[in-house]
RNA sequence: GGGUCUAUAGCCAAGUGGUAAGGCAUGGGACUGCAACUCCCUGAUCGUUGGUUCAAAUCCGACUAGGCCCUCCA
């Protein structure tokens, strides 16, 4: 398949280090607060990644992080620990507050149909794992200790810059004008592998090292955790665009330097959800979270159709009018879907070709948008109902949009008789030709997800 | 200042040199309650401008507009 790889800015043929287990990092969250959509699309985007990788039969074994300690990167960010801060703010420990919120990821996970890595580890579980890492960089002379803290050397990693693509001598210093200059880098370059000293004295995780108590830089725990579970030569490392700079070209940088030879073959990227006035981020504008969407009426799975319509490397913009664009759509996708015979059928060897287009649009750098089109394709041929049923259940292994699950909703006796007698009450209405209120007992039965269907036969309901 | 990406119908969007997929919306039709559901039909020469080529939305240049990155971020 071909993927695009960030390493070189071109897509390339996929071929892995060893067929028979493709490895796969994907850098996960930090837990201290919800998470929004956008940081979700990432995860939509590599889990698709990942199960087409499984479609086209190569074994994957794929492991996640979950960043439990705070980034602390001393001179990078406001002046507090974000773990620290959500504490404080939710008054939980820290320890509490990566628990809850691990959960809650978790949760919007599931409602997404993204399926939970073979592999979730908290950083805070490997130290000894990063202080092994360090004492070898230090003993390779590329890391240095420095006013009680070890820092990377970066001028002695080769082609730092790679992956950026960046130009060190063009880096803008002070971008940002909350930066305070760490004076003990010899670098400005250079990041932490070991803090014992930081302005953030008042860090409630703290463990013992050779360095003395302190906490590890925010970059290690990916490359530590990563060689532990999936070895010393990675297929695929993802994470969104703003990972490249500096997060994964540090990655890079210490995990090749720690193993002596080349890590990740292969980079990539997902772009950003954006809103009308540009990025989307937890500190401007809505905080849209799964629950929010739920909340004004929106399937979970809503937003995924609206994240695989759209190509994984293009910047999408976030509406409520194209979400709810995308949900009319979705919503009319599965009644086509759900409206397909079940009975037993031969398959058709004509379907073959459907399967040869949907193989083709995903090992086509995932491209998404038109797999959906095949889904199309499929309804509006002149295939059985069996063998498009059958075609469509096998894309949606890849797709995850339930496109043949029945009912979302379960239905006992009470909502029954309920929805029973509105349809019983608007066929009075309608013999009365009192449309208005047969209307609006419709739109009554529609908020709940029951859509009724006139026919010779009468009134009939389905849960959509 | 440097880097990088994008620009296709009302909206989302595919397309990687051979005369523009798909979906939604709109409009028309069948059905119907002048409804809902369902089904059928319906639209664009591709930001502007040069060039390369027998042939360009697709390659190259310029311009315009916009996004993102340059040590918090998915």
């Amino acid at each position: 398949m071909k993927l695009y790889n960030t390493l070189g800015n071109k897509v390339e043929e996929f071929i892995p280090h060893n067929k028979e287990l493709v490895t796969m990092y994907t850098c996960g969250p930090t837990v201290y607060h919800y998470a929004h959509i956008g940081n979700l699309r990432t995860y939509i985007f590599e889990d698709i990644l990942e199960k087409t990788l499984r479609y086209i039969g190569y074994p994957v074994k794929r492991v996640m992080n979950i960043t439990d300690v705070g980034h602390m990167t001393s001179d990078a960010d406001e002046g507090e620990d974000k773990m620290l801060k959500g504490a404080k703010r939710e008054h939980k420990t820290v320890w509490e507050l990566a628990e809850f919120y691990t959960e809650a990821f978790k949760k919007d996970t599931e409602k997404l149909n993204i399926k939970w890595p073979e592999v979730v580890s908290k950083a805070t579980d490997h130290i000894s794992e990063y202080i092994h890492m360090i004492e070898v960089l230090l003993k390779k002379d590329i890391a240095y200790s420095s006013g009680g803290n070890i820092y990377f050397d970066v001028s002695k990693a080769q082609d730092y810059y790679a992956l950026s693509g960046k130009n060190p001598e063009d880096l803008m210093v002070g971008v940002r004008d909350d930066v305070e200059e760490d004076i003990h880098k010899r670098n400005p370059a250079d990041f932490g592998l070991w803090f014992t000293s930081s302005k953030f004295n008042d860090q409630a995780m703290k463990w013992d090292s050779p360095w003395g108590v302190g906490y590890p830089g925010w970059h290690i725990e990916c490359s530590c955790i990563s060689i532990a579970y999936l070895g010393e030569y990675l297929d695929i490392h993802c994470g969104g665009v703003d990972n490249i700079f500096p997060h994964h070209t540090n990655e890079i940088a210490q995990s090749e330097a720690y193993l002596g030879h080349s890590w990740c073959k292969y980079w990539c990227h997902g772009e950003h959800l954006n809103d009308s006035s540009g990025k989307m981020s937890k500190s401007k504008g809505e905080f849209l979270t799964v629950s929010l969407l739920e909340e004004k009426g929106y399937d979970p799975l809503s937003y995924r159709y609206f994240c695989l319509k759209s190509h994984y490397r293009n910047q999408l913009v976030f509406s409520y009018d194209s979400l709810s664009s995308a949900q009319n759509e979705y919503y009319k996708l599965r009644k086509r879907v759900l409206n397909l015979k079940s009975e037993k059928d031969a398959f058709q060897e004509e379907g073959k070709a459907y399967q040869e287009k949907f193989r083709q649009a995903l090992e086509n750098d995932l491209n998404t948008s038109s797999a959906l089109t095949v889904v199309y394709d499929v309804l509006k041929s002149e295939l059985n109902d069996y063998t498009k049923r059958s075609l469509i259940e096998e894309f949606d292994q890849v797709l995850s949009l339930d496109l043949l699950k029945e009912n979302k909703q379960e239905i006992d006796e009470v909502f029954e008789k309920w929805i029973l007698e509105k349809i019983e009450e608007r066929k009075l209405a309608k013999q009365n030709k009192d449309f208005a209120k047969a209307d609006q007992i419709r739109e009554e039965l529609s908020k709940k997800h029951v859509q009724i269907k006139d026919t010779r036969e009468g009134t009939i309901f389905e849960l959509v």
